[in-house]
DNA sequence: TGTTTGTTGTACCGATCGGTACATTTGTAA
DNA sequence: TTACAAATGTACCGATCGGTACAACAAACA
C-alpha cells in the first residue's frame, strides 16, 4: 500500500462515466465540467489520475475497446452457422447503439476527425480503431469462408458491415428505437448470405 | 434601391461558405471566429444580415437543401429504370459525401441532436429535415413499385436507403475516397433488385 | 506520534466562446 | 450639397473553455 491519502473514488468506475460522456458528445463536445459532473471528482483529481482531456480520452477510448467492443466481437466466435453468429453480433451491437441513443463510440470518433479538431494522439488513436476494425472483419470473412471468397470479396464484405454499423450509428442517434432496424439487418443479412452461399436464417 | 451603404458581400455566396463550415465541423463545433474567415466577413455584418449563430445556421441548412441535395435528388425523377436512377442518384451523393471528406450535411446534423447541445430551432429542424427524407424515400418507392411492394416493404427499403448513406456519410468522413466505396453501392443495389423484382443493372 | 506522501477543494489563470456598443465610413435620396 | 440610412471595423462584454497553484486534509510509514 503506497503512503499518502487514498482516492476516494474508483478510477476504472471514472473512466467507465468518462467513456459515456464522450460517447455522448464527442472529443470536443464533452467539456471537462461534463467530465467532472459525470465522473464525480473534481478537475485536480482528473488530472492527477488521468493527465489531461486527450490522455483522458486515450484511456476512455481503450476502456471502450477492452469492456465493450470486446464482448460483443466475441460473439462472431460462438456457435452457429455464419450467418447465425452475424446475426448475433448485429443485433446486439445494434442494441447497444439504441441504448441511450448515442449510436457508436468509434463512430462518433470517426465522424469529429473530420473536423481538424482532434488532438493528434486522439486523432492517430482513432485511425488505428478504425482500422483495425476493417483488418478484423476482413480476416473474419476469410476465415469463415475458408478460401471461398477472394481477398477483395473478403475486403468488400468488411466495408458492407462497417458502412452498415455507421448507419445504424447515425440512425439510433436520431432516436430510431433498434426494433426498427430489424428489417434493415434482415438485408444486410440476405445480401452475406448471397455472398458466402449459405441459405440465409432469416 | 434602398438608402445607406451597400453590402460588400454576396449575402447567398456568404451563406454557402457557411454552409461548408456547418458542413465539416457541426454546430456547436463551428465557431463564429471560423464562420466570417470563410464568409470573409465581421461579425456585425453577420449579425445585421443572418440574425445569430442560430438563424444563420437554420439558412445554411436551407440552402443546403434547396441548392444541394435538390439537384442530387432530381436525379431519381430521371430516365432509366429504378434501379439506374438509384445507382445515378447514390454514386453521385457519395462522390459529393468525399468530395471534401466532410460526409453528409445532414448525418453530422442527426449525429448532432443526439448531445443536446443544438438550440431549440436548430434541432427541430434537424429532425424535420430527416423525417421527410424518410417520407420521401418511401414515397419513391412506393411509386417505382407501382402497389407491387407492401408500406411496410417500402417503408423498409427507405430506412435501408438511409441508414446506408449514413453510413457511407462516415466512411467518407474518415477520408475514404468514393471510388472505394463502389462495391458496397452495388451490395445495396443488389439488394434493392432483389426486392423490386428487376435485374441487377451490375 | 511525528513526518511524509498523495488527494481534495477552492480559487484562479489566459484564451476563446457567442454577442454587442459605438464611432466611422459609404452610399442613396431629398 | 445636405441629411439620412445602412454597413463596416474596432474594441469590448460576461461566460465558459482547458488547465493549474496552493493550502487544507487524510492515510501509511518511521
Amino acid at each position: 500500500m503506497s503512503a499518502g491519502r487514498q482516492k476516494a473514488f474508483d478510477p476504472t468506475q471514472a473512466l467507465e462515466a468518462a467513456m459515456h460522456v464522450f460517447w455522448q458528445k464527442g472529443f470536443e463536445g464533452a467539456s471537462l465540467s461534463d467530465l467532472i459532473g459525470a465522473m464525480d471528482i473534481n478537475k485536480p483529481s482528473l488530472y492527477a489520475t488521468f493527465g489531461n482531456k486527450e490522455e483522458l480520452f486515450l484511456k476512455a477510448t481503450d476502456h471502450y475497446l477492452t469492456h465493450h467492443v470486446g464482448p460483443l466481437m466475441a460473439r462472431l466466435e460462438g456457435k452457429g452457422s455464419t450467418l447465425e453468429r452475424m446475426r448475433d453480433y448485429l443485433t446486439a451491437v445494434i442494441d447497444a447503439q439504441a441504448l441511450e441513443c448515442n449510436g457508436c463510440y468509434i463512430t462518433v470518433c470517426v465522424n469529429e476527425t473530420a473536423t481538424q479538431a482532434l488532438p493528434k494522439k486522439a486523432h492517430a488513436m482513432v485511425e488505428k480503431v478504425r482500422d483495425h476494425s476493417q483488418t478484423h472483419f476482413q480476416d473474419f470473412f476469410a476465415r469463415e469462408s475458408e478460401g471461398r471468397l477472394s481477398e477483395d470479396q473478403c475486403r468488400n464484405m468488411a466495408l458492407t458491415t462497417i458502412t452498415f454499423l455507421h448507419g445504424t450509428a447515425a440512425m439510433t442517434r436520431g432516436g430510431m428505437p433498434a426494433q426498427a432496424l430489424k428489417p434493415v439487418i434482415d438485408g444486410v443479412l440476405d445480401l452475406m448470405a448471397e455472398r458466402l452461399g449459405e441459405v440465409s436464417v432469416a
